[in-house]
Formats: structure tokens, C-alpha cells, sequence
DNA sequence: TCGGTAATTTACCTCTTGGTAAGTTACTGC
DNA sequence: GCAGTAACTTACCAAGAGGTAAATTACCGA
């Protein structure tokens, strides 16, 4: 099999992997007998475990915010941003739901070089995000910068929740989760 | 020092351990180290890691359960529910902030023991949480069971991202969270 | 004073895991 | 056909993890 052709397959199994279990619980044993190969193999194309953690980060962060901008950028009028975004994590998600986990581990060494590439990623995905809290609170009369970051977390912390909940039903699909989302979303701006 | 008292320290380096780092990059000789204690007084007092993480688990779960429940039964009528049950779990975490991830620790090794400890734990809070989120759909017609578990997975992302959130603003008391999240939940009510 | 027990450590074992060196297979271009 | 290289495996190493047996210290009651 040709190296690139290899290295994808290899590098889905380890964003299933690590999204699943961590990093520290992920084993490159585990990774490569999926893939249905030695570990050396692993070594020779990746380096090291925090070499192909590294790229299976590099490989999604942008797969995420290129999403996430395309839905800004085209979003109906007749529906939230929120709902919006989270539309097209679905889709960009459906078939590597655990793929979002590898970017947001709490459990990745910090300092290494894995820790330092998702710490990147999530900032650039977080700034969209950022933007879109700040406006909501601008609009009430509320300025205040580290409530904006909070609410940018609580915006991420919904995304978890509910690629952890998707996760755990998988039978429902990437539609059925945004119509979902619709319904929850409104719930919420009605009656919280 | 009496067993007794050393069980208590060694419990608490041990929440902060495992919340920190997650099961599986928490490390028992490092526990031991922040005690100042060698590893084998760990394994004759809690006999293994997971006999460890387990009563970590069962030291955390009835904490917050009993926060929780004290904090609805005595629900001021003029705060909202969310914001009251966000307070009590601020006042219960202040100087264990870590602790809430060890029952939210996607990293526990399913079907281990600490992993069922948890799990238990968790239903029992999330039943709290699910009394909520199932009233406020029902008040709008909605009566989908799955929509009501999935918002009730949004509620506890909530509550993950704002302690991750404190966790990094070492500086902010327990007070001053819950002071930004009545402004912050305000927000999503008026404009999300 | 002495025996026993609780608290704790030293020194060790074992197994897993990340990681590597050397060899093997198989294709490709001349 | 054959040299060379790309793809891949076997067999191994070293370090760190969880875990344990045996020894030590210190205290307390008889």
C-alpha cells in the first residue's frame, strides 16, 4: 500500500483513538493492530506518539475551522448562528464523531508538542466563537472581557456535550442531531 | 499521623491528581510525592489505583449530590434555578476544583470499578438535573425523553466549562463565579 | 521493661509501553 | 535479470508503571 494512502489510515484510527480514550490511555500498540499493522510502522511514518498525536490534531483543527468558517460565511438568515455552527460540526464530525475530543483532551501532557498544536487549533477555532459571545454581550451593555471568555467556554462546553451525547447514540445522524439542536436551542432562548 | 487523618490527606492529592490529569495520567508515585508519603502506605491504605480512584469517586459523588440537593430545597424564589444550583456547586468545589472531573473523566477505563463508581455517582446527580431540563421542554410541549437527556448533557457541559474556566483563574473566589454566571446566564436567557 | 501493633519505608518484582535496529519482501526502472 | 528503494516485520531494549514482601520505627498498654 502507498505511504500517503497508509498514513490516512493510519491517522483515523488514531483520532478515533485518542479521541476516545486520551492521550495518555491511547496506546500505539492499540493503533496499529486496527489498522492491521506492526508498530514500527507507526515509528517510520510518525516518529513518535506525540508526533502522530500531533498530526492527527493538525489534521482536524483545520478540517473543524474550515467548516465552521464556510457556515459563518454562508449562514441563512432565517436561522441562529449557533445552530448554524453547530449544523456544520455535525456534518464535518459525522463518520470521526471522536475527532472533536482530540483537539479538546484535557488529559494531553502540558508543554508537549501535541498540548501546544491543539492549544493552537482551539484558539483559532475559539476566536470565531469569541466573536459571536463578545457581540451577545455587547448588545445587553456588558463589556466585560473575561465574561466573553466564559461564555466562549460555555459555547465549547455545549459543543462537547453534545458530540459526547451523539457519541453515545449512534444511530442518530448528523441531521438528526441538527434537528435536535433547533428544538434545544429554541427551548433554551424560551424558557431558560 | 493516625490513619484516618493521612486517608484524608492522601484522598485530597489524590482528587487533585486524578482530576488534573485524568485516570489514566495520573501517576500513584506522584500522589505519594505530594503527601510526602512513599507508594506502598497508598496501596495498604486503598489497595490499588483503582481502589483509590474509586474512593475518590465516592468521596466526591455524595459532596456534590448533598450540595446539589440542600441548594434546591432552599432555592431562594427571586434566582433561577440554574444559577442556584451553580453557586452551591462553586461554594462546594472552592479549594477542590479539580474534583469535579473525576466523576466527569471521559478517560476512566470502561467497566472498571472506579468507571461503575462514577457512573453511579453521576446518575445520581444528573437524575437532579434531569427533573429540570425534562419541566422546562414539557413546558413548552416538547416531551421527547431524548431531548431532555440531551439537554441535560448540555447543562453538565455547562457546568464543566465554567469549572474549567475557574480552574484557570486561580485568582476569582467562589463568589465572584457565581456572581459572573448569574450576568452570564442572564445573557443567554435575553439574547442567545 | 517488654510485647504487640500501627505507621511507614526500603528494596524489589513484573508487566506494559514507548521506542529502535536489523532484516525481509516486493515492486520498479534500467 | 538486477540494483535500488519503498513498505513492512521480527525481535528486542529501556524506562516507567502498578504492585508487594519484608524490615523498621515509634508508640502504648500490661
Amino acid at each position: 500500500m502507498p505511504r500517503v494512502h497508509r498514513e490516512q489510515q493510519i491517522l483515523g484510527a488514531a483520532v478515533e483513538e485518542f479521541g476516545r480514550h486520551g492521550y495518555a490511555a491511547a496506546s500505539m500498540a492499540e493503533i496499529a493492530r486496527r489498522v492491521g499493522v506492526t508498530k514500527p510502522l507507526l515509528y517510520t511514518y510518525f516518529g513518535s506518539k506525540d508526533g502522530l498525536c500531533t498530526a492527527c490534531v493538525d489534521r482536524i483543527g483545520p478540517q473543524l475551522l474550515e467548516a465552521i468558517e464556510r457556515a459563518m460565511a454562508s449562514k441563512p438568515p432565517e436561522s441562529g448562528l449557533p445552530h448554524t455552527v453547530l449544523t456544520a460540526l455535525f456534518q464535518a464530525l459525522e463518520g470521526q464523531r471522536h475527532a472533536w475530543f482530540v483537539l479538546y483532551d484535557r488529559t494531553l501532557p502540558p508543554g508537549s508538542e501535541p498540548w501546544r498544536a491543539a492549544r493552537r487549533h482551539r484558539e483559532a477555532v475559539d476566536e470565531l466563537a469569541a466573536a459571536g459571545t463578545a457581540a451577545l454581550l455587547h448588545a445587553q451593555g456588558n463589556d466585560d472581557a473575561r465574561d466573553a471568555d466564559a461564555l466562549k467556554h460555555i459555547w465549547t462546553g455545549t459543543v462537547s456535550a453534545l458530540l459526547g451525547w451523539w457519541i453515545s447514540h449512534p444511530e442518530l445522524s448528523a441531521q438528526d442531531m441538527s434537528a435536535r439542536c433547533a428544538r434545544l436551542l429554541a427551548a433554551i432562548r424560551n424558557g431558560a
